[in-house]
DNA sequence: TTGATTCCCTACCAAGCTGGTAGACTTAAA
DNA sequence: TTTAAGTCTACCAGCTTGGTAGGGAATCAA
């Protein structure tokens, strides 16, 4: 399952998608609309900050803002980057991959299985952006 | 991803498949076997058998042993017993389903895609079964 | 009927994660 | 130079994870 903090992530990234090219966005505007909460959302945005998926300014006039084209940020991404690995098991994790101890890969089901699964998801993360969750 | 507990659930699992019909099984034998922790295998396949997964007799000539036919149990069925649910949010999940605060489910992009993702995962778990995993 | 064998049950625990909050600091615009 | 913002560090309660300890209860064989 998600975090909160990851669907908290999404709710901020839809509302900046709607928002984008329009100039800076306040973070307390983004916890208002989206009930988020304040200061765990200061968090999470500077997070997605130093991820390179925001940009900020600092002052008056300053805020959040998308710092690419949200058509061009994949789901899959900020899944990986607030929630972590996408697959069910280590061992089947591309961006998170842990091989299992006692287990030999090449004889596993399980494992065989979990690549199934995880490409079945990642047919559809991958292949989504923000701009498709704005709609 | 899946918890240490339902990896070593589906460790235990495949073992009592691959014996199935053959008579109960110590937890010793499948704890050394399979590299399981002895007292925390116990917890799980208890855990198991009060579900209905496994039947087991005390006493000498004892152990563990599936109560049905390992053809008949499905994967998305010992996920969701032993870790949880299998979508990755509350309000898409058919088993664990909880309506989300501050979201309308009818317009909202995520919920969307959450839903593909879990129909993906599903036609794979739902389709296996132990019998799948031990081969 | 006693003893060995085996699962069953309750309790406990350390460490890490989750979901936050508090408050001071820095930067930049007016 | 004041004020409006984001930034940083620190802290916290409660829950989950991944176990361990130790005895109790059922069963079987001698």
């Amino acid at each position: 399952m998600l975090s909160k903090k990851s669907q908290y992530a999404f709710k901020a990234l839809v509302y900046l998608t709607e928002k984008y090219n329009q100039g800076p966005v306040l973070i307390s505007e983004i916890s208002r609309k989206k009930k988020v909460p304040l200061k765990f959302l200061e968090n999470i945005l500077l997070e997605l900050k130093k991820a390179g998926i925001l940009d900020s300014k600092k002052g008056k006039g300053g805020g959040y803002f998308l710092k690419k084209d949200p058509a061009k940020v994949k789901v899959a991404t900020i899944i990986r980057l607030v929630n972590g690995p996408i697959a069910m098991l280590p061992c089947v994790s591309l961006y998170f991959y842990e091989r299992c101890k006692n287990c030999d890969e090449k004889k596993c089901g399980l494992h065989d299985m979990m690549i199934e699964v995880r490409d079945a998801s990642l047919a559809i993360l991958e292949n989504r952006t923000l701009k498709d969750l704005a709609l």
